[in-house]
DNA sequence: CGTGTTATTGACCAACATCAAACTTAGTGG
DNA sequence: CCACTAAGTTTGATGTTGGTCAATAACACG
């Protein structure tokens, strides 16, 4: 067994938050081989029409998957934080229907497809991990498209903001009641259905009425209750184990 | 082995659309004990909440999976064609954190999930046959979003209308350009984010403009061309494998 | 420091929502 | 087969959330 690289580290921990697997089952996992990268900001990490041989790992940074439609509008389905294998939603499909972005610079990890997919059906508790975790990211969607389909933009702004906290709490990256939110303002908006501007005013109204602070890219919590009561977050369809 | 139920056929049709499986899987699967059951319209399969021991297939009726909000408001995530398997998105989940709901007198089939868990782990075939659909239908949602997201009310809607026409075709339950459309205005709406007034209003526009012409619960779809340029529909996301 | 990116403002506008009433269709029981 | 009822559709009037455009102010980074 060689020793794990540092980059598999959170993927047992997010793995562990949401279906127990056994030390085999990390032991197997770390020996898969794997390709580390550093990917620049803003760059793509698999397009859209690619035909992937390699499943990638996020090992730290945000990537977003995303598609620009028609007339150019973009809509940003999911955001990806250290831990998450976003690839597996397409593990199973040959060309991707979307593309995969780095928010910031970030390091993931390739591992080839064949290796993954040998893994898995040597290992069913492994593979059922996995298929949950393409569940749960399955769960966000619903929970997202409800948010863009029935919410008001501050509900919607809210609701993201205790999303994104409750996931990165799960992964030991938050620092108490704050976190990095790598995203401007433009990105909210695709990812919310909204515009700019409007993410802008809903973001100084949420400010000024004291439930969350911004300082760079840094969300400040300040009062949790109000902002779950604003956002009508219930953390269930997550699914994590732990407390919420 | 047992006589396939019937119900199996539309499931065997429509795994063969997606993913090859062998004549063994498909011996494996119809020796699955399948409790037959029908639903009677606007009631509950499975409910928000509820941690069912058992797995559905569609046989016959078309089934819907929502949410109702904090506030009373609805999202519609999916509609479900007979053939599919709805609760493949919560085999591995212990609680529904959505509903699955008729739109129309069904047949369902139940098979419980430790079954199908068993059938799984020795198929590995028939598992991943059963990944992909899932994952597909992860690529349904994120055209859904996109969709409610960032197009208009007359491009949402004549998509919705391409998506429907290529699924159903894709198991056989189209009558040349005329499809059954189970849902009323209101659900419509709640599965676009729209109101039902506005639904109503566009569903005029595009019938007066010779798009497409309803009757009853029937939809004929006059000019292909041009409901899939107004819808931006592009069906490579259902990634069907015959002619689209 | 300068330069490109991001945030903020204001004025104005449009798509779509809401409400409420009327009309149509479909389903049911006698 | 008709009458009755409930469900669904259509219409009009009016309102609001959030979009667009365009300019300015703040940053962040080399």
């Amino acid at each position: 067994m060689t020793t794990p690289s540092p980059g598999y580290e959170r993927l047992f921990r997010k793995l562990n938050a949401i279906h127990p697997i056994t030390d085999a089952d990390r032991a197997a996992l770390a020996d898969l081989p794997l390709r580390e990268k550093k990917i620049a900001k803003n760059t793509d990490v698999v397009k859209e029409g690619d035909a992937p041989r390699e499943c990638c790992l996020l090992i730290e940074g945000f990537l977003c998957r995303d598609k620009i439609l028609g007339e150019g509008q973009r809509q940003i389905f999911s955001f990806h934080i250290p831990g998450d294998i976003p690839d597996l939603q397409s593990l199973n499909l040959e060309i991707a229907d979307d593309s995969l972005g780095a928010l910031t610079a970030c390091t993931v990890g390739f591992i080839p497809r064949a290796s993954l997919t040998a893994l898995l059906a040597e290992r069913p508790n492994v593979a059922a991990a996995f298929w949950r975790d393409t569940l749960i990211e399955a769960a966000v969607l619903r929970a997202w498209l409800a948010g863009v389909g029935r919410r008001s933009a501050h509900q919607r702004i809210s609701h993201l903001v205790c999303e994104l906290y409750v996931r990165l709490e799960a992964v030991g990256l938050t620092d108490g009641s704050m976190f990095q939110l790598p995203v401007n303002q433009s990105q909210l908006a695709d990812a919310l259905g909204l515009s700019a501007v409007h993410v802008n005013r809903v973001l100084q109204d949420l400010r000024g009425s004291g439930v969350i602070k911004t300082r760079g890219r840094f969300v400040r919590i300040e009062d949790w209750e109000r902002l779950q009561a604003a956002g009508d977050f219930d953390p269930n369809y997550l699914h994590l184990r732990g407390p919420s």
